[in-house]
DNA sequence: CCAAAAGTGTTTACTCTACACCCATGG
DNA sequence: CCATGGGTGTAGAGTAAACACTTTTGG
């Protein structure tokens, strides 16, 4: 029988992605704690780590992933998807690192096996718990990120491509937006993540041959050009579309 | 420090593709040893398992898959891709894999997440090792695939999308060919994966603009009817394509 | 009336699909 | 001379890319 203990030897990490309508951004979270080996100085370190910890022995990971996600947002039914696993045996590298492992786990030295995940959240929906593992996170953006602890930069990179290649595929960028939306909204989202402009009309063509997505009647209020039509997901399309064009 | 040890929590199997110019294959192994549980009947229990073992404390995760296929198969660098990690609590759910467990590990019931990988080989060269970890290896037909020990039938479904998608969009399939072949052997070979027939001219169409095979001048020798040009992959043009159109 | 973003169609190039006949060889 | 698979091109449909002007609103 499996019991709740947490696993030494596998962690879950998260690449949370999300969307302010300006740029992509990333959930990182602040990791201060002091390093009292250094000279006897308890020299104060931060900086920053995704999401993650390391598995209960009785749950799946995915399970684990939803977890993470909900202690550290609050939220639940979010895209998730797992992308890669990383087992490097050096995969922590960095001094700090090692440091900072001796201070959170029993077995600091073991070898840990991370499973990777990235998830889809709206931002709107996103209210920090303050009580939860993480002391501070925040939101950076995707062409914004400083050096990360362990190996987090190069998992970072890979969920970004493995974000950008399953969106090519999948109608899944919606998940990043709030549920009413603007085409021009989508449009941006889409230029946000690949980095490059997209021709209005041939976006619009497309994202309307897909089907998927439904004009509420309503308009934008409080702008001072041509008001958008609001749009909304239609999700029965969505699910039996098993992949879009874009 | 690590040591070469065996991390009895993480595990790697490998999804062995073939390809014998009929059918894609897939290497089993045969897992032989006594039920003494049984009513003290000594039942002996034959079944399949796919390759794999625990991984070493000092090796990567693909370190590990290129070991586990060189003890079985004496190859190396043959062409291996993490696609998965599979790590349900209760992936050991059958009575004789748990009994089996018992008598291969020290920890029977730890729990064990595992990475999985497929590989493509091109069977000529594969000379079964009789003194490696398989008492018995074994290709089987796609289509036949029997109930396989642990969850591995899921990871072989698995197994065989990522290898269907990689191919839709890189060229990979020569993996599984000899280092000469014919048009119309990768045709079968396309085929046999994706399971439907395709139509010669516009296949031949499709291969040719990738520009990544050159016809050797040689003829097929020995066979009943036109004999067919011999190509072979132009490895330069084929490293710098990174994308297909398959 | 100005600035700012919304909204809308057509032409052209390219890619994908369907399809049928002659050829070279071994037996 | 027969059976077998090898080898080739074109027309039509569908998809993707380039491109510019009018509309509506707030200030």
């Amino acid at each position: 029988m499996k019991t709740n203990a947490l696993n030494p030897h596998v962690s879950v990490d998260c690449v949370i992605f999300g969307y302010d309508f300006e740029e992509l951004k990333v959930l990182l979270i602040e990791r201060n704690y002091f390093d009292d080996n250094d000279n006897h100085q308890d020299k104060k370190i931060t900086d920053l780590v995704l999401p993650g910890n390391l598995v209960r022995d009785n749950e799946t990971l995915d399970e684990s992933a939803k977890r993470i996600l909900k202690e550290l947002t609050g939220l639940e039914n979010i895209f998730l998807e797992q992308f890669y696993t990383f087992g490097d045996p050096n995969r922590v590298r960095k001094k700090q690192d090692a440091e900072w492992l001796r201070t959170m786990r029993t077995d600091p030295d073991a070898r840990v096996i991370t499973v990777a995940y990235f998830a889809l959240v709206k931002l709107n929906d996103y209210i920090p718990k303050p009580d939860s593992f993480a002391r501070r996170s925040e939101w950076y953006g995707i062409d914004k990120i400083p050096t990360l602890a362990f190996d987090h930069n190069e998992i970072l990179d890979k969920a970004l491509e493995s974000l950008r290649f399953k969106l090519k595929y999948f109608p899944i960028g919606f998940e990043l937006l709030p549920k009413k939306f603007t085409l021009s909204q989508v449009q941006k989202l889409y230029e946000a993540i690949y980095g490059n402009k997209l021709d209005k009309r041939n976006f619009r063509k497309k994202l309307k041959a897909l089907d998927i997505i439904t004009p509420l009647g309503e308009k934008q209020k409080g702008v001072s050009h041509k008001p958008a039509s609001v749009y909304t997901l239609n999700l029965k399309a969505y699910q039996d579309s098993q992949s879009g064009s874009f």
